[in-house]
DNA sequence: AATGAATGAGATTTCATTCAT
DNA sequence: AATGAATGAAATCTCATTCAT
């Protein structure tokens, strides 16, 4: 991809500072909350000064949209050829979970920090900055496979809108929340409890448990 | 109850003030966002001089938590004798789901207040303040229930924090967040929806759709 | 006349500070220059914290436009009756600069900082913010004296617009920097060297030196 | 001009450098005010980066002085032949209005800028830094004129420094503040009509009008 | 019981300047 | 000769809190 014309093409620097700073919002976010995680205390942890950040960054709307168009494309990049990979929409769904929590467990400090963000940032107008942003891409892919389901007749009727927030709730809010509460747990096993109950939920068969 | 020793007990004008105090801080939380909702503008709202709040709670962590004791306890009063009613478990978590939809129409600005507050709120030691916060009590209820549902064998065998953490999820997070953006949601509808979905996703009998 | 709606009336305490604030600011200006007036610095000279201008003025902008405000009504509620009592043109081009160099002696600081403002202080657009302010007032003033003259054949025939600004220059700028360089200049009797000069100059009579 | 001993002798390089960022400084102060002409704005402009201007100016106190200098150089020996040209102290002050206006029209950012500069730049020790500077040279030049007119008798007698000081601000604020607000402005004619006035003003004949 | 006034800490951002390469 | 990177000081503004009345 060709650098976009009127902002000059990163140095290997610029890109390692932005990485490392984006990195250490992400810890800060994630470990001390959306409201503590100040300038200072992010230049604290990488060990530069503050005006470091507004060196590579415009201001903080930029650092935190650049933290949350990373985790979008990680996540994205993790989990989408996984899903190509499954024909039938149960196996879509469970991958869909089971890659999740892995990814989680992988980058837990940076879904964290996504997590906080979504509720806590306001952009300049006020609304949350999280409205815009692509978080709802992952809800739009998940619609899209309900959607297949029930037309193949693989997937019983339901209302795709809630089915679809609530697959989505279970991954960034029940899991992501119960890692934060204790970071021990184990997600792989984690996600099986709820490919099994999303199985049960929403299969057309009377009886399609694991 | 009585008040507890060495603090006098409050006057009826303290006890209304508190409470307006409490109320015009979730419609702030709720309409601006917890990082907006700043004491001058919670004063602001209430009519009041910002020192009124100082007076009467000594810093906003006393409101805060107020707010939540509040928020929790209408919630439980209104919830726990419809559970007590429902002699089966799955009549109990359809009552569960119906119960809080209705509770969440009625006071909305209350729970996306808390649900604000969970995500954004941090005490004096930089630790969310709703760890320190009686906001898993609903929790131990619904863990309780499954729990009597699965040793009367009316429910199936699953993993019993999972299933009551996404049970929790469903209402406070998909149906919520659901409800935030797009005030004008059928919640009664929804919470049919996923009654019928943890119906499937919780019963022991293979096929136990309504 | 009455409050506007939808601000509270000032208390006394609020009047005297705002206007203790203001003439801070002029004097901090006019001896230090606007780049170096700092809302610290005003806040050193008037002895307090510097949130209290804070407290007092939404923004930076709003105590300039105070300062701007205060002094252009003290100009024009002083020369505007001395103008009002002469019938002649002549009579009011020199009351215009004998009244203004005895306002400008009166009010020094206030007439240093307003220039300084009108050269540096800059609006939220980038653009100066004495183009928003009512500074060209006395210019208007000064084209319907020298107008009028005209008419009546008092005054010869010249570019209105020229003539008017070297008036105003030759207060604003001429006399007022004249006493910044000199701070012991005799005002009064600058004053009577302008006025006789621009006698000669405009007047329409061949000979019309006092 | 031998070089000073000390410093060496600079490059052409260098000087080329030298000029083309007082350039760069006094387009960026006219165009956006002294406020908003800060070094990285100048660089941008210059398409050079920030640091550059630190490797040929020791720091901002010396590129805006270069600028004055070079300004002043430029228009005295545009001016000075002109006025040497000319044997009656009237012609002298018809061609320093003349001459000024095609200067100002030439030369217009520089003119601008100084203006701004005069007004705003502040030296380390906080005073204006045009204290420093040797823009009262024009004024001295003025001031020879009108002595050796009066000395003639072809002046008439008046207060040499006031009256310099408004052939001064005539050029220098009453002028090039109109053609900063309208830039069309078509300044020869502004200067005749200067000169008229002018002529009028000094003269020791009774009608002197052109 | 309530208020207006004041405070100090801390947040973000800007900027001239320095330094290693 | 020039650059990208980094710095620290300072500026404006916000906010929870305190205090005298």
């Amino acid at each position: 991809m060709q650098p976009k014309p009127g902002r000059p093409a990163r140095t290997f620097t610029e890109v390692a500072r932005r990485a490392q700073l984006v990195g250490c919002a992400a810890d800060v976010i994630a470990e001390t909350g959306y409201a503590s995680a100040s300038m200072a205390e992010i230049a604290r942890r990488a060990g530069i000064a503050k005006s470091v950040i507004s060196y590579h960054f415009a201001d903080k709307n930029e650092l935190i949209q650049e933290l949350i168009r990373t985790a979008v494309a990680a996540y994205t990049q993790f989990l989408d050829p996984r899903l190509a990979a499954q024909p039938s929409a149960a196996g879509k769904i469970r991958t869909y979970l089971d890659g999740s929590a892995e990814h989680v467990a992988a980058h837990k400090n940076m879904h964290l920090a996504v997590l906080e963000i979504a509720f806590n940032a306001a952009g300049p107008d006020g609304r949350p900055l999280v409205a815009s942003m692509p978080l709802d891409l992952p809800m739009q892919a998940l619609e899209q496979i309900l959607h297949d389901g029930q037309q193949s007749g693989e997937l019983r009727e339901f209302d795709i809108q809630v089915m679809a927030g609530l697959l989505s709730s279970a991954v960034f809010h029940t899991m992501t929340l119960a890692l934060r509460a204790n970071p021990a747990l184990d997600l792989a096993r984690y996600a099986r409890e709820l490919a099994t109950t999303f199985d049960l939920a929403t299969s057309a068969r009377p009886n399609s448990s694991q």
